[in-house]
DNA sequence: ATCAAAAATGAAATCGATTACATTTAAAAA
DNA sequence: TTTTTAAATGTAATCGATTTCATTTTTGAT
């Protein structure tokens, strides 16, 4: 375990001062290109490596963007994390993943850690069952930038990155119908989350405009895993439903798998929806129509947002807006969701 | 924007050195608890917060992993992921991730970015086109530990995690033979990386302790995205195989949707297996018969092995010896490898 | 050759914690 | 009560870079 070389050893060598290396070394105009050129060729020869730790401490900045997830196992998740990763690297902003596994303790451990940690700015998107935004409070307090999206809170005081759920939710619900679908079951998560709210009420007015009674017994709220999305599936079945619109395509890929299993034809006796647009959809059969769910370009645009709040903060132009954003979703129209078949409805196996 | 409330703020607060309000901080046992508590009353109030830069400089240390990822958007590097953060979060460990996107010069910029943050340590699996491996010397050189884990090269100087490739390309191959498939098709990735290496090597194995004759004409390497993939499968087609042997589940399922497309059945025509048992397999119908590949696994396995070696090295018990880990993985039997039609072939559509 | 202005460099403070070493205070022993 | 020892606290150096405010050197104009 060699020690490190110090900007102390660079002006040693060169008898200079740590002033001079260190401004050669940041390319600053202040020192002669005769001098920069000797000075990279000596920290290159002694294997230099700049201390971000201790110009970090020096600048009060971290040049880091702290990223709470709820999940990451998903298509989406992934797509949002490239995207953030697209734009950051690009700012030359480090990234620090934390993901709070759908729970809310997790996630308050996590903001704090990051707080602690000096992200320059954070990207979230809430846990399932978030309550309570306290811990968000000592960033707003200070000043720091935080970016939410997908999963958000109406009242927060920041920006808010998202797509229209409830229209999303509405298209959905809406297509099925047109499809000759009447009885639709709905396999939701929590409400205490915008989205799955948003939907909700999406898939409601749907129904209303088309002069259909909302029956409770068709919704089930679930954590989406495979066991609880199959318990709620077959709950919904008591209810002799003939359309499922779930709201995730891993759900809804489950759904199908068991449906089809016990002899449901899908589409045909029985319509399925999804939503994300996960490559997953394009690859089971019947292919699944789905909401496209532009992970990437809100990874993206979160980034992009929360960046520009950096710089702005950074050049005391005053606290910015909170800036929301829609981004657009789309309606896919694939296989699960073809025309009903009136004739040969073999419901009950 | 407030500014930070520090140690020295405290001390003021409280007429004590930063020394003392330091330790209580850290529950050390030469403070007088009254006055512990004390301090940590006013430091509540005060809402003061530890700043882990600062710490990190006096302490050289980061408490902070490096992750260099191949790619993230596959269910396997979220597993490895997931089993990564298991085990750093218990042992109070940051990640940093950085994905190379299967491009060695981002892997080279994101190495060298990785050893400027002064990660503790590193865990990598390496990108598709990497040839060299000289940017991982300064961490060698500072005795930095690093941990490869999937696709690793043989002779670096540190601890491995890998699966058995060359047995596991065996089985896959095996198991279509022992279904009665004959010319199995191998579409495959970069021969540079052990892990398409040994299975190949598999495969031959198993064909050779058949009798059956290798034809290189069989086997087409590949990006493994869905172009390419579907690019390679065409090609393969002409020489009229009865199987196909793909080294990842979604270039296999896109094979699938494919060959079922253009009216192959599968099993029967066609028998296909997948390699990594991503969930999506299990989704898809007929559902894929793969190779298990506990991400999970190889996840904890790597963070904890390196975790060991930071401990030991900060010890000083002397540079611990490379350690070399074989994950157990196994065959999965599902349904797209049935046994093979030999009636009724209809390979020519 | 002289001087003002511009360019290049240096000295030292700073960021916020930790910690070796010194010192004071309290408790235990004589 | 005095001495010895242990416990608690304090002083100041340190980590490695950045940056303000000198100071020196160079350049260009006269």
């Amino acid at each position: 375990m060699e020690k490190q070389v110090t900007i102390y050893d660079l002006a040693r060598a060169l008898n200079l001062s740590t002033a001079t290396i260190s401004r050669a070394l940041d390319n600053s105009p202040l020192v002669k290109p005769h001098t920069r050129e000797k000075i990279r060729a000596m920290a290159e020869k002694m294997g230099y490596r700049q201390n971000l730790i201790a110009r970090n401490l020096r600048k009060q900045q971290s040049r880091t963007i702290g990223v709470l997830l709820h999940e990451v196992n998903s298509y989406f998740a992934t797509s949002v994390l490239a995207g953030i990763e697209k734009i950051t690297t690009r700012e030359k902003y480090d990234i620090l993943i934390a993901h709070s596994g759908e729970d809310g303790g997790r996630e308050i451990a996590n903001t704090r850690n990051l707080f602690n940690k000096r992200v320059d700015g954070l990207i979230v998107s809430l846990a399932m069952n978030t309550s309570a935004t306290d811990h968000f409070n000592p960033f707003f307090e200070q000043g720091i930038p935080v970016v939410f999206f997908d999963r958000v809170v109406k009242k927060m005081p920041c920006s808010k990155i998202v797509i229209d759920n409830f229209k999303a939710g509405y298209q959905a619900t809406a297509h099925l119908l047109d499809q000759g679908y009447r009885r639709i079951a709905h396999i939701t998560a929590s409400l205490q989350r915008n989205v799955y709210e948003e939907r909700l009420r999406g898939y409601k007015k749907a129904l209303a405009d088309r002069n259909i009674r909302f029956s409770p017994e068709l919704v089930e709220s679930c954590s989406l895993n495979r066991e609880d999305t199959l318990e709620a599936m077959n709950k919904l079945l008591a209810q002799k439903p003939d359309a499922f619109f779930v709201t995730n395509d891993f759900a809804a890929a489950v759904c199908m798998d068991a449906l089809q299993q016990s002899g449901i034809r899908i589409p045909g006796d029985m319509g399925v929806i999804g939503f994300n647009n996960d490559i997953l959809g394009s690859l089971i059969s019947p292919k699944l129509s789905t909401i496209d769910y532009p992970g990437l370009l809100m990874g993206e645009t979160a980034a992009q947002t929360l960046i520009e709040k950096i710089k702005t903060k950074k050049s005391g132009k005053g606290t910015p807006e909170g800036k929301n954003v829609t981004i657009p979703s789309s309606l896919i129209i694939r296989e699960s969701t073809g025309k009903k078949d009136r004739a040969g409805r073999s419901l009950k196996s």
